[in-house]
DNA sequence: GAATCCCCTTACCGGTTGGTAGGGACGTTG
DNA sequence: CAACGTCCCTACCAACCGGTAAGGGGATTC
């Protein structure tokens, strides 16, 4: 019986997946290392045999994160035009796969926090995520005389609405039922299209 | 010597405020009660004798905040139409005092939280404060005929965006720069203004 | 078959967590 | 002056934290 990996790298990979999904959940402070263990049926030294601390464990899952990003640009309509590929980005980003809505907790919990453990090693994932953005915004008809600051607000603006609405859905599950969540999150992603066009359009002097 | 209140009230509150600033800065497990008790040169049983437990202090810190949503309503132009009065409270809350931004961070770690300790007494103080948006967005010309979902949809959009620059801030000064991120502070401003205007005159059909 | 390496274990460490018990300083009230 | 309530203290607790030390089982290698 022969294995097509050694086992080992599998249950490596097992760790940093339901890292992720615990430190998205409860946040860096709010998981320790022996739970992440134990959802796996393992102690926490299996934990620490692999990666040495906790802080390290945590900035694998940022890097895969990171990665992820990184390569965003490739997955979405690669050949067409650069506010097209914006759009179908972010529209991307608020379907509600359980991976993304992790991602999105993960990333927002990252910025409330980063300041508190500023000095983390590696600890900047995001801006290279942000330069893209801003890359491709400038690419965009109408938007290559705009200033680095009108960019990164607008940026902003459009990743925000995302982000608030993916991290903010199951609050609103919560409050108002599924259905209506549901509901809500269709009109959204309507709306979030409409959005980027219209911003796109009106360009930076706004 | 007659102080004008007795200096215990003094006291508590002051508790609340630090706990306060510190739950927005590291979050709930992210503080220990002897840090914010020692931030005031006190022993941890001092705020346990007010409070109790740490929840419950914490269950404080959130009904304070869902008072100073609750009492909005009252603060921005209180004659004026609503869609103006909408506009003028979402530009109001990027304004970067620091208890605004405490109050962002909050409510943004209890979104990415609540769905953890839903079970904690009395978790629902977002919900007067978005039915309270929904109903002076429903007041604006040309969304009476909209949908909760539609009305929710455009306010988590709205809400999104104004949070989201709130909360991100200090990392974007940390990435690129305190005159960097002032620069974008304004500009955000502004384009926060003509987004409202924008998606208030689009109305709800997009 | 002995040595080695990988993966994970038990046992343990000092430090910190939220919370309890009890007492003392102080002002107010009878 | 005695009784009492408020406010905060020291002392202490069990549980848990992240991390270290050492070793065992099992496959691989020589």
């Amino acid at each position: 019986m022969v294995p097509a990996f050694k086992t080992s790298a599998s249950t490596r990979d097992r760790m940093i997946e339901e890292a992720r999904a615990l430190f998205a959940e409860r946040g860096f402070y709010g998981v320790s290392i022996a739970q992440i263990a134990a959802e796996l049926g393992l102690t926490k030294q299996a934990l620490l045999h692999h990666f040495g601390t906790k802080e390290q464990l945590y900035g694998l899952v940022l890097e895969q994160i990171a990665g992820e990003l990184a390569g965003l640009k490739e997955d979405v309509e690669p050949g067409a035009a650069p506010a097209r590929r914006l759009q179908g980005w972010l529209v991307a980003m608020i379907s509600d796969t359980p991976q993304r809505i992790e991602r999105s907790r993960l990333l927002m919990r990252e910025i409330l926090d980063n300041q508190v453990r500023a000095e983390r090693a590696g600890s900047w994932y995001l801006k290279p995520f942000l330069d893209e953005l801003v890359t491709m915004l400038r690419d965009a008809p109408g938007w290559s005389v705009a200033s680095d600051a009108q960019l990164r607000a607008t940026v902003v603006q459009l990743l925000g609405a995302v982000n608030y609405h993916a991290v903010s859905g199951p609050t609103f599950r919560g409050i108002f039922g599924a259905e209506s969540a549901q509901a809500m999150n269709d009109i959204f992603a309507a709306r979030l299209r409409h959005m980027v066009r219209a911003v796109l359009a009106a360009g930076p002097g706004v």
